[in-house]
DNA sequence: CCGACCCTGTACTATTTGATACGTTTCTTG
DNA sequence: CAAGAAACGTATCAAATAGTACAGGGTCGG
């Protein structure tokens, strides 16, 4: 199956009896919107009978009509998300030349990914994270756990009761022990899934705790027991995903806490830098 | 009903129940993909059942989920048949969603970044990091000690000898009696770079070791002592500097060394996983 | 601590939908 | 012009799908 649809449609045509020509035609007259419809329609539509609909999408190599439906669908989605990214990203920074497809791909899924995260669901993260009533536990993965420090550093200048998850797993117990409702549990799962954090989040969850998930489109476990999901673009050309999306994300969250947390926060910056000049 | 479907998931999510917004979710994650599949398909990937998608299609106010998925039909047609449209579609969302000037700023540090790194530059650093005689040490500040962590965690996966300086700055030292020519020393530091991390680098550098610095574009003083430079855009419009143009030149790195180690890295995978899945 | 309510999944039903067999028509070709 | 083949539509079937009733379970308020 080289090219899109239209390709091989195109293709074929000259080789097709005059039902299946009609059919083509009809596709093609308003591409692809009869073809994502029942044959039923699509036969009536082009004026032609059913079962000619179906040999028409035989003859294009399809087993059946849902191959059809599922070709024309993923073309089509490609052809609206790519754009988005293409057009706006690579165009303003006019550096299409010497960035490598892995880097392109890394901007796209940044892009992607903030073009998916509503405003309000980031509005609704503050509530957990900003609350200076409530603890924050963060925990990653093999390779989130980067992460987790990353925003644990972050959040302990602008707030107190932030800690981070780590060592031995076996030792993680421990923290849960103290946790409850007030609890908040910020935890970073990627593919491949880790069974540990999956656990021990599912464990929080049943002690109360709110859970916070950061993970990839194709969503981990874990978001069966959190209240707050933020799902980020990770594919990417190589022999692993890409946690750049992640990484921005927590940035961007972090910049957003920030600028809002006002006075409390720029005071306590203060005396963080005054300890750290002084010791 | 004005506004597109995914515009009226965010304006509803508040109002929804848990397994709702999970299918919500699943729904945006990659949008609207999995909306023009079936039922069952919807409620497996989301992770809920077939009633819970049939009761957030109606709460979005679509009758059944034929009118939903003709909904999500219509919209892609739209934006695929008129490029002018999409353009003002993508340009409303961004400029909509707020986080724009802040994401933009480091998609376009990401960008900027890359067109100043080299592939010659990139092509040297091979030679001390992909080298197997050589010891590899990773060494970060406050916040970019996550960087060294998520690097050194994927430089384990293809070579052996990577170690993450961690712990107490005194201990510190005791990693350092034991380099020699051959070690190779990682060391993140931005702004406000680090009294210790200079200090370290520079006794690192008078044993004859290999220096690697990943700076912003003021260079930390370690550049005097550093036999490679990477030099990475920070500047963002927030109380902060941005670290995730160093964290995806990290990820390209390692992405390329990893293609480039071939079968050795290959095989070492191999034994890794056959490893973690039966300890 | 208990009851009412809302949410959620299981099991089932009715219907739509894709697919097929077969007879009729149309076109082609010797 | 006639014989054969190819194509097409009608009628029918089987399977997958959307939709619904109902009961268990969790949660919030009293």
């Amino acid at each position: 199956m080289a090219g899109s649809v239209s390709e091989v449609i195109a293709e074929k045509l000259d080789a097709m009896p005059a039902g299946e020509r009609r059919a083509a035609h009809a596709l093609v007259a308003d591409y692809p919107l009869i073809g994502l419809k029942t044959v039923a329609e699509f036969a009536q539509r082009a004026g032609v009978s059913s079962p000619t609909i179906l040999r028409f999408v035989n003859r294009l190599g399809f087993q059946n009509y849902a191959d059809f439906q599922s070709a024309l669908q993923r073309e089509l989605v490609q052809q609206v998300q790519s754009p988005l990214l293409r057009s706006k990203v690579v165009d303003s920074t006019a550096s299409g030349n010497g960035v490598s497809p892995f880097v392109q791909a890394i901007i796209g899924n940044i892009a992607e990914t903030f073009a998916h995260l509503s405003q309000a669901e980031l509005q609704r993260l503050r509530e957990p994270l900003a609350d200076p009533k409530r603890r924050l536990h963060l925990l990653g993965g093999r390779f989130t756990d980067a992460l987790a420090r990353y925003m644990a550093a972050h959040l302990r200048i602008i707030r107190a009761d932030v800690f981070h998850i780590a060592g031995q797993e076996s030792n993680w117990r421990d923290q849960l022990v103290d946790m409850g409702k007030r609890d908040v549990l910020i935890v970073f799962d990627i593919r491949r899934y880790q069974e540990s954090l999956v656990h021990y989040a599912q464990r929080a969850a049943a002690r109360g705790v709110t859970i916070v998930l950061f993970t990839d489109q194709w969503l981990s476990p874990i978001a069966r027991v959190a209240k707050h999901i933020v799902t980020c673009r990770t594919a990417v050309p190589s022999a692993w995903d890409s946690s750049a999306s992640l990484f921005v994300v927590v940035e961007a969250l972090i910049a957003k806490l920030t600028s809002e947390a006002g006075q409390d926060a720029s005071k306590r910056i203060a005396e963080l830098e005054a300890l750290r000049s002084a010791p």
